[in-house]
DNA sequence: GCATTTGTGTCACCTAGGTGACACATAGAG
DNA sequence: CTCTATGTGTCACCTAGGTGACACAAATGC
C-alpha cells in the first residue's frame, strides 16, 4: 500500500492502533450520499462500490475499490459530505479511521492546515469528477444549463438584467465543454434565449441564474 | 484564495518570493499533453482553458480558470505527466513556482512525504476524472473496452487462457460504469465475444487485455 | 475600407443507442 | 428439489443528437 510505504514502524503502529476493523456483507451500505464526511476507510479484503443516484433514479458506478485501497477520501477535505454512496459488493473487511490522526501522525502536521491546502488544490478534481459523474445520462439542454450555471458562479458578474458572463465562449467552446456538437449546441442556446434564460449583448451572454436553476430540478 | 488563508505573514513572503511572474497572450499555451508536471501555477489575472484532445481529434474542455485559483495540481503528485493541455483562453498574468516550496513552506513537511500521501489517497479522483474525461465522444464499444481493461487492470487474475476477473459483474454493473442502458452492453459483450477478446465462465469473465488494447487503440 | 477568417443559424438526413417486451437461463433460498 | 429472484439474449421501434452543407453575420488583419 503505497500510501504507507514511506512511514516508520512506529508511525504504522500508532495508526494501526487507531483502526476499527469492521465487517460488512454483500449488499450493505457503509455510508450513503449526503452524510457527515468524517473518516476514512481502508479496504482490507472484498470489493467496495461508490456509486452515484441521480435525480433521475439512474444509478451511475463511479468506482469498484480494491483491497489495500483507501476511500471516503472527502474526509480530507474540510467540512464535505460523502458526494458518494458506498455499498460492500461482495463481503468485506474494513477498517475505518480519523482523517485526522492518519495526517497528523503520517506527517506531523495540523489537520486542518493540510485539509485547507487540499482545499485550494486538489478539490477542483474532485468538483470536476462530480460534474462528469452527474453529467452521465443527462440530456444536451440540462447539461448546457449546469454548465452555465458552473460557469455564472465562476465568471459572473451582477447586472440589473442577470448575470452577465465576463468571457468570449463561442459556441464550440460550450460544444466541447458538454460533449456536444456546435450545431446542437447553437440550437439549443437559442432555445434557451426563448424561454428568457439567457440573453446576449454582442457576444456576451447574460444568464438567469434562477431560471436555470429551475429548469434543472423542476423537470425531474 | 482560501489556499492561503491559514498562511503566516512569514509564509506569505517566503512563498512570493520564490513565484516568477509571466505574461501570456490569448491563444498561446502553457503546457502541453505529456509535458513533465514539474511546477505548479496560479492565476493573476485572465482566464486559463485546460483540454485533452482525444486520439480522435476531439477536443474536450476540461475546465476553465479564473483569477486566484491555482492549476497544474498534477505536480502536487509523485512524477506526474500534464494530462491536460493548458491554454490561455484570454491575455493572463501567470505566477509559477515549484510544488516543493509551496508545500514545505506552507506546511514544513518534506515534499516526497507529502506527495506520497496525496497519491495513496486523492490521486483516485484524479484517474476517475481522466477516465470520465476520456468517455465523451467514445462509442459504447470502446467505453466497455475501456473499462474491461481497467477492471482487468484492477481485479484481474493471470490464467492460462487471459485474465480472469475475480469479480461477479451483471451487465446492468458495466452498464451504470459506462453510462449505457443493460440491453446494449448485453449486445456488445456478445459481440466482443464473438471477436474472442472475451470468455465466460459461468458469470466470471476471462479477458483479453492484449486484444482489447488493440481495439481500443487501433481504430482510431 | 475591403478581404478573409471565424462564428452563428438552420436545414435534411442518418445512426447509435434508449426503451419495452418477452423467452429463456441460472442461482439461491426454502 | 423445487420455486422464485435475478440475470441474459434478442427482438422492433423511436428519438436525441451527430454530420454535412450552406447562407449570413461579425470580427480581424492588411
Amino acid at each position: 500500500m503505497k500510501t504507507f510505504a514511506r512511514a516508520s514502524d512506529r508511525q504504522l503502529k500508532a495508526i494501526l492502533s487507531e483502526i476499527t476493523l469492521e465487517r460488512f456483507e454483500r449488499r450493505t451500505t457503509l455510508f450513503r450520499q449526503g452524510d457527515p464526511s468524517d473518516s476514512l476507510y481502508v479496504l482490507v479484503s472484498g470489493v467496495i462500490k461508490l456509486s452515484l443516484r441521480t435525480p433521475e433514479g439512474e444509478d451511475i458506478l463511479v468506482s469498484l475499490i480494491s483491497p489495500g485501497e483507501l476511500f471516503g477520501i472527502t474526509s480530507l477535505l474540510p467540512g464535505m459530505q460523502r458526494p458518494f454512496r458506498s455499498e460492500a459488493f461482495s463481503d468485506c473487511w474494513v477498517g475505518r479511521l480519523s482523517a485526522d490522526t492518519l495526517v497528523s501522525t503520517l506527517l506531523g502536521v495540523p489537520f486542518a492546515d493540510f485539509s485547507a491546502l487540499m482545499d485550494g488544490t486538489v478539490s477542483r478534481w474532485f468538483g470536476l469528477l462530480h460534474r462528469y459523474a452527474h453529467f452521465q445520462g443527462l440530456d444536451l439542454q440540462h447539461r448546457l444549463a449546469f454548465a452555465l450555471l458552473e460557469l455564472a458562479q465562476k465568471f459572473g458578474a451582477q447586472d440589473s438584467r442577470g448575470t452577465l458572463l465576463i468571457l468570449q465562449l463561442t459556441h464550440e467552446d460550450l460544444a466541447d465543454l458538454v460533449g456536444a456538437s456546435r450545431q446542437k449546441v447553437t440550437e439549443h442556446m437559442r432555445t434557451l434565449e426563448r424561454k428568457a434564460l439567457l440573453q446576449r449583448e454582442g457576444r456576451r451572454l447574460i444568464v438567469s441564474t434562477e431560471g436555470l436553476r429551475e429548469l434543472v430540478q423542476i423537470e425531474h
